[in-house]
DNA sequence: ACTACAATATTATGATCACAATAAACTGCT
DNA sequence: AGCAGTTTATTGTGATCATAATATTGTAGT
């Protein structure tokens, strides 16, 4: 959350619905990296300010975000990032198996050169990452990359919402339950999803997928906090 | 698209975000009973005089049904509701499936009487629309009322928006596929669904539900028109 | 008639302002 | 110190305005 949208005037190069679209990715990010914390509570004006745009463009990107359940409304019409409980976390990764083995089996038949280079690639910085014990931040982001690029390969316009909507819903709960890259990371199941894409192997995709998530979510479950809301309200 | 939300002043009894909810509400509400035809262009202005507001609260509102899925925006920014296509409906049948039984099926657990008394007039007020030979939309209403009074009682803040979701992206092709109430309503499904919430049998409701979406499903896949976007831009 | 081009109208977007509701800070009291 | 009451600051919301992009219409010219 710390780049600035505008980048002098948003004027200048006036390219409609852009800034919008901007800071919706930004905040976006931010969701998944660990800058909110679940039950922070966030204020348009100070996330206006942060990215350097009216109250306008954000408010439709939160407007968004809350829909996609990223943002949860309070009564008092504040918005905060949304408290995980341990039904609700068993409820997201039941439905992520289902729907993202079902995204990578369709992904196996729509498998290009493109496709196998970039997961490589993307495998290979993960791998560095936790090997060099860098930011939890970096690897969640790669892992990202790599579980999207293969969705996106569904060509599904009807799961692959679903499926963001999900991982929005655990991000937040996501970084501050992992304490380090070297925690989460089991390098064999992403390692066995390139093989099935590399086979076309729909069955074996589906089962490591499977297992990457059950793996990480079995280490999140136990080291996640679920119930405490942060109390400061405003975050950078 | 009727009524006139502002009712007088929507600055008496000043209500903050109560006007966007009403706003939101309407149009949902219209996209479920046939005021909009897949393909057609919406523009926000003319929502916004329909309704009686400002450009602000309708565009929190499209803001949100366009993360729902139910409408799409076009390059040139302008907002349409999307076209259906043979594949995006059997992909949202087969969700629908997966996540409406397993909603019933949590709702087996929390059954009560005030649930069955609602589920069951509705029943008798869907024999009469099919009786009475009434429009597809009172059917519609009723339809969509009996399914999620059901849903909600899984008390599940997962399942509940996805389902949401997947409904107002048919719910247009659906009015407009559907001839006649009498087309659609096949009683026995609607009436042995009860029948499992009476008897908390979790598995019935799981069939008797496939079975109500299946079987609409295939009327529609056979009546269904694809293609083709309407052409007027606004609608009322 | 039909195409090319200009003029007009309409659109969504972003910024700004006013306002009610709420939270936070302050004051004066016991 | 601690607590009630008041004041101040901050928040989200809705309305309005200016602007660039796009669609539509109008107008010549062939």
């Amino acid at each position: 959350m710390t780049s600035n949208i505008k980048s002098g005037s948003a004027r200048e190069n006036y390219n409609p619905g852009v800034v919008q679209e901007l800071v919706y990715q930004e905040i976006r990010q931010s969701l998944m990296v660990g800058t909110f914390a679940p039950g922070e509570k966030v204020s348009l004006r100070n996330l206006a300010q942060q990215v350097g745009t009216s109250l306008t463009p954000v408010r439709g990107a939160v407007n968004r975000l809350i829909a996609e359940g990223a943002f949860e409304v309070l009564p008092n019409r504040w918005v905060m990032i949304p408290l995980m409980t341990r039904e609700k976390f068993d409820e997201i990764i039941h439905w992520r198996v289902k729907l993202e083995t079902e995204a990578a089996r369709r992904a196996c038949n729509n498998v290009t050169k493109s496709l196998l280079n970039k997961v490589e690639s993307i495998n290979i910085k993960i791998h560095k990452v936790v090997e060099q014990g860098r930011n939890r931040k970096d690897l969640l982001n790669e892992n990202y990359a790599f579980h999207f690029a293969i969705y996106r390969a569904s060509r599904s316009a009807i799961l692959l919402p679903m499926i963001e909507s999900l991982w929005l819903q655990c991000g937040p709960f996501t970084y501050y339950s992992l304490l380090s890259p070297k925690d989460l990371w089991d390098a064999k199941h992403h390692d066995s999803i390139i093989d099935a894409l590399k086979l076309g192997d729909a069955d074996k995709a589906a089962k490591a997928v499977r297992n990457d998530i059950v793996n990480t979510a079995k280490f999140l479950k136990n080291n996640g906090e679920y119930t405490q809301p942060k109390l400061r309200r405003v975050v950078g």
